[in-house]
DNA sequence: AAGAATGTTACATG
DNA sequence: ACATGTAACATTCT
């Protein structure tokens, strides 16, 4: 569910609710593997009594930064949300974690399937050090993602999938840069010209930010979709050129978008506009 | 009702 | 070291 986009509105809508400079006065650890290799308890002690210093966002991580230099690391992976609601407020059964604050709210982890994971760590630059560049920031150049590039036989789609090359893209919007850099997601990066990788990294961030200025994309209607820290949906689904749109029309040539296997990961692509290698495995389904 | 699902990681095999 | 495949995590949705 949260890529990137995803994972920076959710930021930011907490961030405007107001919860910086909040205590936490209370945690509740509800499914203990939420905080896992760490237990509940050590979790709850590191954290209780901690001040909200600041809330940021690294790739698909959200840092919640405490006053004591430490901080909370959340991953939401597939199907975790982030919520702000009244403490006390009825508690479904996917609720995993809790941390009431001193103003009488709750920031709530509700995480369907249970892959989410949150952990307490001294020293935040030290637990996000492997990740890959933030695609959008100002030091994200062509260039470097030439050099990430270079040399590679991988595929393009698993290697953008790879939080060490690039940090911040899933699924979706790694089928959606592919799709405007022309690009086919079975393609070795090796073979990629300087045109081609222009055209990538100018696609990663376009799509990013479109994703962003959306809030995000809410696929489908059911509990574990995507929403923001306010619950709302966001609207991205709203603009996918590939993703999900297997059978309609490619909006740049008309052919039919289709849907094959790339590493083990549903992939969308517009077959004429994004052209097969030629010594690819196909293996197409 | 089988198969797929927005993510990551460990382990195995070339 | 690199590339790829499988399983695991756990549940819901189509």
């Amino acid at each position: 569910m949260p890529e990137l986009p995803e994972v920076e509105t959710i930021a930011r809508g907490v961030r405007r609710a107001g919860v910086i400079g909040r205590r936490i006065c209370r945690v509740d650890v509800r499914w203990p593997r939420t905080v896992a290799p760490q237990r509940p308890a050590e979790f709850a002690a590191a954290v209780t009594g901690r001040t909200l210093a600041g809330l940021r966002r690294r790739a698909k991580y959200l840092l919640w930064m405490l006053e004591d230099g430490s901080a909370v690391l959340a991953h939401l992976r597939m199907t975790g949300r982030i919520s702000l609601v009244a403490a006390g407020a009825p508690v479904d059964g996917h609720v995993r974690l809790r941390m009431t604050l001193d103003d009488g709210r709750e920031v709530r982890f509700t995480d369907t399937r249970k892959f989410g994971r949150w952990r307490h760590v001294p020293r935040w630059p030290d637990a996000v050090a492997r990740l890959g560049p933030e695609p959008l920031a100002r030091t994200f150049t062509p260039a470097i993602l030439g050099a990430a590039l270079r040399g590679r036989r991988r595929q393009l789609k698993p290697l953008l999938l790879d939080q060490r090359i690039v940090a911040g893209l899933g699924n979706i919007y790694v089928d959606e840069a592919l799709w405007q850099a022309r690009l086919h997601p079975r393609r070795r990066a090796a073979t990629l010209r300087p045109a081609d990788i222009a055209a990538l990294h100018a696609a990663i961030r376009d799509v990013l930010r479109a994703g962003i200025r959306h809030g995000g994309t809410s696929l489908g209607g059911g509990r574990t979709n995507y929403a923001g820290a306010d619950e709302r949906r966001g609207r991205h689904q709203e603009h996918l050129r590939v993703f999900a749109r297997t059978g309609k029309p490619c909006p740049r040539c008309g052919a039919g978008i289709r849907k094959i296997a790339v590493a083990q990961r549903g992939t969308h692509l517009c077959p004429r506009c994004q052209r097969a290698p030629r010594r690819s495995v196909s293996r197409e389904s």
